[in-house]
DNA sequence: TGTAAACCCTACTAAACCGATAGGATATAT
DNA sequence: ATATATCCTATCGGTTTAGTAGGGTTTACA
């Protein structure tokens, strides 16, 4: 299940993405317009400029805008950064893998095999589609 | 991430699939075969019989055997019985929906949208690949 | 240059979940 | 009877999650 951090980010970009071009939204007015706890939201954003979605400007008349244009920014980088990999197992992420401490051999495991056929599909699904595409699908 | 019950419980799937015909088996010997702590296993399969996949053999001689023929057990069901919703969100699950309790309206929700695109993909992956499939690829 | 607005950072907390363990109740083959 | 095995409930430490608190830093602007 996607965390509340994952979706509240989503929500957020979609929102800055509907009204860009008004130079840089405050934290409080995506936080009311979305429902979002200011606090948390607050740390959400901050993790999306780390991960170089955003960017923001201090001060009177601050706020957050965007590093990236939202049509170069697949849904699968902003997934990713809120909630880390995509994959089920570890074995078979492109990004974050890890050897499974379980698995004595990844060529022979069932779990393997099946998990990367679905972080696959997956993956087909969240990189094709921009954060942009997703925002005018909402606005129509 | 699948956690370590659905992982342990796949493991022991296979395992008794790939040792049919034998009678039932004990969660002894699935324990130490896959290194699975013997009381986490025992919950894990207790889950499966529940769920109709499994069924048992108390006391002498007792263990667990299917219910159902593994050819007839896509890997869906198994996951869904171990770690509940496919779906990332609730409001695109099949088996397990539930309304975002954040989310105004359905129909023009990004998220809900994308999810479900990601739930079909998914979810036909998994129903296609059944128990004894699975089994099979290991062995050979 | 003072001040309000806004981001930045660290720490904390309550609740839920996860993996594992403990101990006993129940059933059964021999 | 007794050993073997499933069944059931309860508990526990650790981690994650969602949210809160409080203060620090930067900046626009009067």
């Amino acid at each position: 299940m996607l965390a509340k951090k994952t979706k509240y980010g989503i929500k957020a970009l979609t929102y800055l993405c509907s009204r860009s071009n008004n130079g840089p939204i405050p934290i409080s007015v995506i936080a009311e317009a979305e429902n979002i706890s200011h606090k948390f939201l607050e740390s959400i954003l901050l993790t999306l400029k780390k991960g170089g979605i955003l960017t923001s400007k201090k001060g009177k008349n601050g706020g957050y805008y965007f590093l990236k244009n939202p049509k170069d920014i697949p849904m699968a980088e902003i997934i990713r950064l809120l909630s880390g990999p995509i994959a089920m197992v570890p074995c078979v992420s492109l990004n974050f893998y890890e050897k499974c401490d379980d698995c004595p051999d990844e060529a022979t495991c069932g779990i393997n095999r099946l998990m990367l056929e679905v972080r696959d599909s997956t993956l087909k699904v969240l990189k094709q589609k921009s954060l942009y595409q997703l925002t005018q699908e909402i606005n129509k």
